[in-house]
DNA sequence: GCCAACGTTGGC
DNA sequence: GCCAACGTTGGC
């Protein structure tokens, strides 16, 4: 039974656009061991993934993409060039994880936060009640609406 | 720019 | 192992 997740990004770091342009991306910089746990263990091939544009106005889901590949060590972690190094990064504890996604959609309506918040059956979305978490898994149920609505329906 | 939520760190 | 201090995220 394939599961379904919610990515978020700052657009001015890596949007949707950049997702389109590049095809496909690696999903490095997590570092929050929940999320963290997430992309090393759960998150599988051909999952389908929503990503939403965080910290812009308005924060919205701007459209699906798809795992292409599953959990492997985030090597910005050993790099002390990367914003994102971490020193307690080492070959045989990666401690920090990524997967690779790729571009599928554009939603002609991007579905602001305000709109996921009002949408009866999205009132358990992890979005709404834990709203850190950058990585986070979404109910097949709320996939299905998020992206009627995106897709204008 | 503010500030609430909350994850992480470190002293004890 | 608790918990206060601190730092970060992210909506508004």
């Amino acid at each position: 039974m394939p599961r379904y997740w919610l990515f978020k990004s700052e657009p001015g770091s890596y949007s949707i656009d950049d997702l389109e342009r590049d095809g496909r991306t690696s999903w490095e910089g997590v570092r929050n061991f929940q999320a963290r746990n997430l992309l090393r263990d759960e998150i599988a091939v051909g999952e389908q993934v929503l990503f939403y544009h965080s910290s812009t106005q308005p924060p919205a889901v701007v459209g699906p993409a798809e795992v292409v590949r599953a959990g492997y060590p985030d090597p910005t972690a050993r790099d002390p060039s990367s914003r994102y190094h971490d020193p307690a990064a080492t070959e045989e504890d990666p401690r920090w994880y990524m997967v690779d996604i790729a571009f599928r959609e554009r939603f002609p309506n991007p579905v602001p936060l305000a709109v996921l918040k009002e949408t009866p059956g999205l009132e358990k979305m992890v979005l709404t009640q834990r709203s850190r978490l950058s990585v986070q898994p979404v109910r097949p149920e709320e996939f299905e609406i998020v992206t009627r609505l995106g897709r204008g329906g």
